[in-house]
DNA sequence: TCGCCGATGTTCT
DNA sequence: GAACATCGGCGAT
């Protein structure tokens, strides 16, 4: 069992990714609030992981509680949390964060004041915390990392269908903090 | 406010 | 050669 901020990663990325809803997400101090997240799971047609092992997805395949970072389009950086056992290939998005530590460092990487837009988006918080390949593979209960317990009464979700994907586009596996402003997009 | 489009690396057909 | 877990700029509404 692999426990981190009060959430087991070895557990489904469905269960994984509603936990985290709640959760702060700090790298070298920078970052804040996890308010959205989706689902990825290796049985799943719209994961990276369904055809098997690559190089790019290696980082999927492996322990739980690490991260799985990979550029997306070409120009972006996305960041996923691998969950359950080495093998199953399942992760979850994080989608978007309520900026609250390190305000000004990421309003300069992301050349933008307005703070609903610094990370409303899997590419903006990759940006916005200094994501790239070096983090691919390390363990999230490591520095750069750090991961803070959310509130220990369960907060609101929203559930959706995920974003950006053609395959098995019908699964609500998107997940939100309700009332939030930080959203990548609204939940209808 | 909405929708189209281009940028551009990696993987898959 | 096409598709892609995205984003920002542009023009039309």
């Amino acid at each position: 069992m692999t426990r981190l901020a009060n959430i087991d990663f070895s557990a489904d990325s469905l269960l994984v990714a509603r936990q985290l809803i709640g959760v702060t997400l700090l790298i070298d101090g920078v970052g804040g609030l996890i308010v959205e997240t989706e689902a990825y799971d290796q049985s799943d047609p719209a994961s990276h992981t369904y055809a098997g092992r690559t190089p790019r997805n290696a980082s999927m395949f492996g322990p739980p509680a690490h991260a799985y970072v990979y550029r997306s389009y070409g120009m972006h950086w996305c960041m996923n949390f691998v969950c359950r056992e080495p093998g199953h290939g399942a992760g979850v998005l994080i989608r978007a964060l309520e900026p609250t530590q390190g305000l000004e460092l990421m309003r300069e990487r992301r050349g933008l004041d307005k703070l609903e837009l610094l990370c409303a988006g899997p590419g903006r918080l990759a940006q916005a915390l200094g994501i790239t390949r070096a983090l691919d593979g390390q363990a999230l209960d490591a520095p750069p990392f750090q991961l803070l317990p959310g509130p220990p009464e369960p907060v609101e979700l929203l559930i959706g269908p995920r974003i950006g994907i053609s395959k098995a586009a019908h699964e609500l596996w998107r997940f939100g903090l309700k009332g939030s402003k930080f959203l990548s997009k609204g939940f209808t």
